[in-house]
DNA sequence: ATTGTGGCCTGCCCGC
DNA sequence: TGCGGGCAGGCCACAA
């Protein structure tokens, strides 16, 4: 499912491909597509006449500037992909159809060249939306600093795992990612976010930012080395350990009860 | 304010 | 063989 990584990929993508080129229509019949009080003809009508100027990404937030127009902000849920072109962002998807791409286009932006920018979506848990509000996220999990990381977590009784996934806390972190980077670090997904000690700190935002950059280097967010495990039977790549799954902020979650604590 | 829960959506896979 | 149910999880509305 895009998480970071995926969604960095489709910003690689729409950088390289979309910016620049007059936009001639849109199609965004689906409602339910559309976020923050959108209606049917206002995405067509804002972008009509623009160009995409910049590509940036904030967490799994993809946001294409525009010349004098409003900010376009794409969301990909679980199962969202970007496509321009014909070209996919990524290649394989966890958890989602490989159907033809035809098919569950939820969103597309036509340019007088004839090419497109589009989104293909089984499951329709994404969306788009003009000029989200960006401050409502946190620092972006791949370039979080250490105090900044320390504010995200300070005086919280959540569990860790819900903590760093909190996008207004950290932007960019989901399931997969704090799977594999608490168990990088040796940190226990329910351990009260405020419990963690200066060493466990470090510890943490080394790791997490270290699987970002990994996950991105390989691919995708289903690359992690404990990914792999992460199924009944599974055992810890580290020390072989049976994992222990459970569920912790509402999401499935996968840990070691030897290393992690 | 903080923390937890349920529902949205659809495809897949398991067991009967 | 068909079918029901559980599951995947990002995100939001809502509850306590």
């Amino acid at each position: 499912m895009p998480e970071l990584p995926e969604v960095e990929a489709y910003r690689q993508l729409a950088e390289e491909a979309a910016l620049g080129r007059p936009i001639t229509g849109v199609d965004a019949d689906d409602d339910w597509y559309l976020k923050g009080g959108l209606a049917a003809g206002d995405v067509g009508a804002a972008l009509v006449g623009q160009r995409f100027t910049a590509a940036r990404r904030i967490g799994k937030l993809l946001l294409l500037d525009t010349q004098s127009g409003p900010v376009l902000g794409l969301r990909f849920g679980m199962t969202g992909r970007l496509v321009v072109d014909g070209r996919a962002g990524v290649d394989a998807l966890l958890h989602a159809s490989n159907d033809p791409l035809a098919r569950f286009v939820r969103f597309a932006v036509h340019f007088a060249d004839g090419g497109h920018l589009l989104m293909r979506d089984p499951r329709r848990l994404g969306g788009v939306e003009l000029d989200p509000r960006e401050a409502r996220l946190g620092p972006d999990a791949r370039t979080i600093g250490l105090a900044a990381l320390r504010d995200a977590l300070a005086g919280s009784a959540a569990p860790l795992k819900a903590r760093i996934m909190d996008q207004q806390r950290v932007a960019g972190v989901g399931n997969l990612i704090a799977d594999e980077a608490l168990w990088r670090a040796g940190l226990l997904p329910e351990r009260p976010a405020g419990s963690l000690d200066a060493n466990e700190l470090r510890r943490l935002h080394r790791h997490l930012r270290g699987t970002v950059d990994d996950l991105i280097g390989r691919g995708g967010s289903h690359t992690g080395d404990l990914i792999a495990s992460r199924m009944p039977g599974g055992v810890c790549p580290k020390d072989g350990t049976p994992l222990t799954r459970s569920r912790v902020g509402g999401r499935t979650t996968w840990w070691c009860p030897r290393h992690q604590v």
